[in-house]
RNA sequence: GGGCCGUUAGCUCAGUCGGUAGAGCAACUGGCUUUUAACCAGUGGGUCGCAGGUUCGAGUCCCGCACGGCUCACCA
């Protein structure tokens, strides 16, 4: 047999020997179960996270850091504790100390740990065929990995730290590679990411903890109670959950590129959905008047720190409500729900301080662009910014020209030489900065084509991105988008050119979106009809016509509106984590390159 | 694709000016019956990512490649 996947090494060997050795001595070294005791509630059997919960504040302290508590103090903890004997299992957290004739051990249940203590003269092992056998002997036969069940009574030891003082010892599982190490885990992000058991492991084995940073275990056990909080939060509402394809014929619903896929029985096509949301608004006409899916996405996007091809959205829809009331609610739902993740509306994130308590600022995004334009550029070509141009085509098209003429050269002459003076410096920065500006708007005007307005439209969206987005860390909801990139959103009754769809941001991330939905079948065909002239232009994520939900939209759909959270950037602001990659458990990663060919043989 | 950084024992990492390959943990042997990053004594373990060059001599300097990380561009 050549089981390639573990490396042959000293470590490995010495496992594999021992595994043939506990073998011989209790028979089969992976039997099915493992009962444990009903000590601490007598319904269901003890984990270690329970016992150490019920008993651990019976062990005595010590006086003072380091110190031992007092004897008197450590045999009236065990004259309650002797009495009570417990079965409990778990995975050797460390290697045996082992010192002559008495061993300590540490059992970990993934999240607590609690230390066994076996003595050479009393400690036995159960032979799978019911013998007795030496316990003393198979303690010799751990390794740090394995899982064992043991049996015994419960005690403070002289350093006042609550035992197990085992009586019976049985071999439950044999953990033939090594273990990471106790002290610094597993410290290549890769590995750890790869695999995820390894750093799980890992987190629930490190003996130092004091970087004070959430293990692997509990950013996955916060982001568990997220969406546990967040779906109560939503049922507290009436909201109900629904599910709807994962599979269809036409990837729409979102802006974005899809996974294609096969039917093979069918013999169609299917695209793994970008968004749930014509599906849910369907819904919405159905009678649903409060919806909501909180399940994967997927987009076959770039990866980064903050993308994943697949994540996770929660999205919902409320009829007769519109944007505004939809972005009191979403902050309503997010500070109660991150009270009750987190404890408080307080959350750190790298080295900024959020508050959810306090209201989120609003800015429309033509204000958001006026506000963060960087002051060095606020006089240009003697003419002074004012954010009534963003409502001009032209202007805008000389604002992103000029844009991104400063993002090619290193900001021209104002970079400044050897040994002139700061005047002549900024003498010649002003000139450098007029000459751009000029040439911005020479630019805009030959351009020749008349701005329409979705040309307008993109070059706002991305004068907001370019010039407001890296400012937004505190939480802000941006409003007012233009029209033509929200193809899906209902226009604002006092401006037509702009749609009624708010973004939040948090850390500069995009943490949610949502919009009045658009309920006018005659309109939202348009709409689709301009995406589909788009598309033919070449732009790949331009949506596609929806007959079906255009039909649906002609049944009537009540005002309402919808939102898209982003659960896995939320999690990774309640847990501080600044990759995606670190709140998903198994991320997408690019193939492994065999750089190393050692298994062959 | 561009820029920067990295690759040394099973793991985490040192390695000075170019001169015999190092530590801690882990493994193995022995000692130790309340330890706790247990301790003490000893043993084994290396194609220094790969390939070439310079040199009497390369883990170290130079060139190329592979793998990986961070970052920029693209993107929710």
């Amino acid at each position: 047999m050549s089981m390639t996947f573990i490396e042959d090494n000293d470590q490995t060997r010495a496992r594999r020997e021992h595994l043939a050795a506990i073998t011989a001595l209790v028979g089969n070294a992976y039997p099915n179960k493992f009962a444990c005791s009903r000590v601490v509630n007598p319904d269901r059997e003890d984990t270690i996270t329970a016992i150490v919960k019920k008993f651990l504040p019976l062990a005595p302290q010590a006086a003072e850091e380091g110190a031992r508590p007092a004897p008197e103090e450590i045999e009236r903890a065990n004259a309650m504790l002797n009495p009570l004997t417990v079965r409990v299992c778990g995975r050797l957290a460390v290697p045996p100390r082992v010192m002559g004739k008495a061993a300590f051990v540490h059992l970990s249940d993934g999240v607590s740990r609690l230390q066994i203590y076996v003595r050479r003269d009393d400690a036995t092992a159960r032979h799978t065929d019911g013998r007795e056998a030496d316990g003393w002997e198979l303690l010799q036969l751990l390794d740090h990995g394995d899982f064992v069940g043991a049996e015994g009574f419960l005690f403070v030891t002289k350093t006042g730290e609550l035992s197990v003082h085992v009586r019976e010892l049985t071999f439950l599982a044999k953990a033939l590679l090594p273990m990471p190490d106790k002290m610094h885990g597993i410290s290549d992000p890769e590995i750890g990411r790869r695999q995820r058991y390894a750093d799980l492991i890992a987190g629930s084995l490190k003996i130092d903890h004091s970087d004070g940073e959430l293990t692997t275990r509990e950013v996955f056990a916060r982001r568990s109670k997220l969406i546990t909080e967040l779906r109560r939060f939503l049922d507290e509402h009436d909201y109900v959950e629904v599910e709807t394809p994962m599979l269809s014929p036409i990837a729409t619903g979102a802006v974005a590129k899809p996974f294609k896929t096969h039917h093979n029985a069918l013999d169609i096509d299917l695209y793994a959905r970008v968004a749930p949301e014509l599906y849910l608004k369907r819904l919405v006409v159905g009678g649903f008047e409060r919806v909501y899916e909180l399940n994967r996405n997927f987009r076959n996007e770039g990866l980064s720190a903050r993308h994943n091809p697949e994540f996770t959205m929660l999205e919902f829809y409320c009829a007769y409500m519109d944007a505004v009331g939809m972005m009191d609610f979403c902050e309503v739902m997010l500070r109660a729900t991150i009270e009750r993740v987190n404890g408080a509306t307080h959350v750190r994130f790298g080295g900024h301080a959020f508050d959810f308590g306090r209201a989120f600022e609003r800015l429309t995004m033509r204000q958001a662009v006026a506000k963060y334009w960087p002051l060095q550029f606020r006089e240009m070509g003697g003419e002074r910014f004012d954010d009534g141009w963003l409502l001009d085509a032209l202007r805008v098209r000389q604002l992103v020209a000029f844009l991104d003429e400063q993002k090619q050269g290193p900001m021209g002459a104002t970079a400044g030489a050897g040994y002139s003076s700061a005047a002549e410096d900024t003498l010649k920065a002003n000139f450098a900065l007029a000459d751009a500006w000029q040439r911005a708007g020479a630019a805009a005007v030959d351009n020749g084509a008349p701005a329409d307005a979705e040309e307008t439209a993109r070059h706002i969206a991305r004068l907001f991105e370019e010039v407001a987005e890296p400012h937004l860390t505190q939480p802000i909801f941006i409003t007012n988008f233009p029209k033509p990139i929200s193809p899906l959103a209902k226009a604002s009754p006092v401006d037509p050119s702009i749609a009624e769809r708010f973004e939040l941001y948090i850390a500069g991330m995009e943490v949610a979106n949502g919009f009045s939905e658009l309920n006018d079948p005659a309109e939202q065909y348009e709409r689709f009809a301009e995406q589909g002239r788009a598309r033919e232009r070449g732009d790949e994520e331009a949506m596609q016509m929806d007959e079906d939900y255009l039909r649906a939209l002609a049944y009537g759909m009540p005002p309402a509106a919808g939102i898209g959270i982003g659960v896995d950037r939320l999690v990774m602001l309640l847990t501080n984590r600044h990759s995606i990659r670190d709140v998903i458990l198994f991320p997408h990663m690019r193939p492994q390159r065999p750089a190393e060919n050692h298994a062959a043989e």
